[in-house]
DNA sequence: CACGATGATGATAACGCTAACATTTGTCAA
DNA sequence: TTGACAAATGTTAGCGTTATCATCATCGTG
C-alpha cells in the first residue's frame, strides 16, 4: 500500500520510505500493471478521442497533436472513427464509456441528442474540438468556419473579385458552415450567385478539385474567383486552370481553406484560411489533462482563430 | 463461468443456454471489462504499432489501414512513436512489452539487437511492415524499397533521359535504400553522377522539394531527369521547374515515390511509384489477428510490390 | 507526563474476470 | 442396464491493484 501511494501522491509518504521504494523499483524493473489499476481504481487512464474521418487531413493533423501532446504522460489516447456518421458516434460513446474512460475528445458541436444526454451523464470529462459554441458540454477548443469562410470571401471581394464561386466536397457540419459563411457575405455583398456554388458529397481530392473547377466553368464561365472548401480543391483547381491556359490571379482568383504546407510552395502561391489544426489537437488533449489532474483551466472555451494567408493566387494585377 | 464461455468459446456452450445467455445480456446491456479481462487472463486485446513518424504521410496512410482493419474486431490498435530513433524504439517496445500486448507492429526491419532479443523473447507475435526481408522476426509485409526505386530510375533511362539526379529528404533506413536502388541503377547504365544527388535530413515538404531541385540546378545545370525520395518533393520539383520556365517533360523528367492521390492530378501529371500503403497495414492487422486467432497465415511473408506509374512528366516529346 | 492531533504505514476486502480443475448430465455400445 | 466417455456446467482461487479503515509512531500542548 505504501508502495502504491509512493507512486501516486509521493508527498504522502515519507523521505525514507520513498528513497528506499524507489530504489526497490529501479532494481527490479516494477512497472505497474495499468489492467488492474483500471480494475481497482473503477476508471482508465483511456482519454478516448471519436472523429468523423482519419483519412481527412485535417483530422491527421488534430490527432497528431494530440499523439504529440499525450506522449510522456500517464495518459492513453485512443481514437474511434464516426465516418461522419451522428449514429455511430453515439455507438462509439457508449463503447468508450463503458469502458469508464478518464476523459472524452469529441469533434463538433453536433452530437445527436441522445449521445449529449450520454456525455452528460457520465462522470468523465469532455473536449469538444473543431468549432465554437457559446453552450459547450463541458470544455471545447476550436474556432468559426462561419468568420473563417466570410473572411475568405471578404478578402477575395476586396481584391477586386465580384464573380466569386464556391467549391465543395463532403459537406459535413463544418464545411456546411464554411458554405455558410461564403452565402451570408457574398449575399451583404449583393454578389450571391447561387449558380456559381458547386458541391458534392464524395470527399476531396486535389482530382475532385479539378473536376468542380471544369464543372463551375461550363455553367457559369464568367467566374473569376473561387473560394474553396478547402486546399486539396484548391490544388486541383489551380491544376485545372493551368490546363485550360487560364491565368490565376489575373483569369481567375483562387482562396483555400486550411493552408497546407504546398499551398505556399505552389505556382502561383496560393491564398488560404490558416487554421491550428495540430495545436487544437495539442490544447484539447491539455485541458482534459489539467481538468483530470485538479488543474482547472482558466478558461474552458478556447477559441484559436484562424488568419486569412494573402498570396499571389488573388493579387490580381489590376486590381 | 458458462457465461463467460459463452462469450469467448459458443460453440463450448449448449444452444439453449447461449440463446438464454445472449437475451439477458441484450436485456441488462451487459458489456464485459476489458480491465478485468486482461487482469485475469494476463494479455491485453491490445495490438502495439511503433510506427517512426505520424506526420509522415506514408505512416498516415499505414495507421489508416490498421485502423480500418481494426474496427469492429475484439483487438485495439495503439501506437507509439518512435520518432525515427531506434532507442526510442527499444523503450517503446519495453512499455508495450509491460502491458502484455496481443501481438506487436513494428516498422522497418533495422531494429537494434537488444529490441530484437526483446520481441524474440517476449510471447506476442510480431509483424515488421514497410520492407522485406527473408529474414523477418516473426511475420512480416512489405515491399523492396531497393527494387523500386531501380524500376523507377530504369523507367527514366527507358523514357530516353541521361543525366537523372536524385533529390531525397529525411533519409531514414527506406530512403536510404531507394537511394541505394537510383545508385545501383544509375550505375549499371553508366550514368551515375553523384554530383547529381541532392539529400537533406529535413523532413520532405513540397516547399523543399523545390529548394532541392534549385540546388540541384545550380550545381549540375545540365540535369535532364530527376526521382525524388517522395511525391512531396516531386511536387515541389514541378513547381520550381514551373517558376523557371522549364518544361516538364522535355526539358526536366519527374518521377515521384508513393503516388499519392494528387500526383495524378497535376500538370503534367507527374509519374510516380505506387505502393500499398494503406493496404500494408491492412495486411498487417489481419496477419497478426489471424495468427492470433489460431489461424496461422499461409504465407508469412508477404510482399505487396509496387508498380511505376508512368505519366507525361517523364514522356518527352522526342523520345 | 498524559492527551489528542497529525502523519505515516499496514491489513483487508474488493474490482470483474478467467484458468484449472471438479462435478453433473447426456449418449451410446456392450 | 451398465459403464465408459464426452459434453456441458459449476467451483474455486487467483490476477495486481486501490479504497477504506485500522493501527502505530511522533509531536506539541496543557
Amino acid at each position: 500500500m505504501t508502495v502504491s501511494r509512493a507512486l501516486r501522491e509521493p508527498n504522502r509518504v515519507s523521505g525514507k520510505s520513498l528513497e528506499h521504494i524507489r530504489s526497490v523499483i529501479d532494481r527490479l524493473g516494477y512497472v505497474p500493471d495499468p489492467a488492474a489499476q483500471a480494475l481497482a481504481a473503477g476508471r482508465t487512464n483511456v482519454i478516448g478521442v471519436i472523429v468523423p474521418s482519419v483519412t481527412n487531413n485535417v483530422f491527421a493533423d488534430v490527432m497528431r497533436g494530440l499523439y504529440n501532446a499525450a506522449e510522456g504522460t500517464r495518459w492513453q489516447v485512443q481514437f474511434g472513427n464516426s465516418r461522419y456518421s451522428p449514429l455511430e458516434e453515439e455507438r462509439l460513446v457508449r463503447t468508450f464509456l463503458s469502458q469508464r474512460p478518464a476523459g472524452l475528445i469529441v469533434s463538433g458541436i453536433d452530437q445527436s441528442d441522445e449521445t449529449r444526454k450520454l456525455l452528460r451523464e457520465s462522470s468523465c470529462r469532455i473536449v469538444q474540438i473543431m468549432e465554437t459554441t457559446d453552450r459547450p458540454l463541458d470544455m471545447l477548443v476550436g474556432f468559426s468556419h462561419l468568420e473563417g469562410a466570410r473572411a475568405a470571401t471578404r478578402h477575395l471581394i476586396e481584391m477586386g473579385y465580384s464573380r466569386i464561386g464556391f467549391l465543395g466536397a463532403r459537406l459535413d457540419p463544418r464545411t456546411q458552415r464554411r458554405l455558410e459563411g461564403f452565402r451570408d457575405m457574398a449575399r451583404e455583398a449583393g454578389m450571391l450567385d447561387t449558380n456559381r456554388i458547386v458541391t458534392t458529397p464524395q470527399p476531396s481530392t486535389v482530382t475532385l478539385g479539378g473536376m468542380l473547377m471544369a464543372d463551375l466553368l461550363s455553367r457559369a464561365p464568367d467566374t473569376d474567383a473561387i473560394f474553396c472548401n478547402n486546399d486539396d480543391l484548391a490544388l486541383g483547381a489551380l491544376f485545372e486552370c493551368q490546363r485550360r491556359g487560364l491565368s490565376v490571379p489575373d483569369d481567375i482568383g483562387i482562396c483555400g481553406f486550411n493552408d497546407l504546407e504546398m499551398m505556399a510552395a505552389a505556382v502561383p502561391p496560393i491564398t488560404s484560411v490558416r487554421t491550428h489544426r495540430q495545436e487544437m489537437g495539442e490544447q484539447a488533449f491539455r485541458m482534459i489533462a489539467d481538468a483530470l489532474e485538479d488543474r482547472e483551466p482558466a478558461n474552458p472555451l478556447v477559441d484559436l482563430g484562424f488568419e486569412v494567408i494573402a498570396r499571389d493566387s488573388t493579387k490580381r494585377a489590376h486590381a
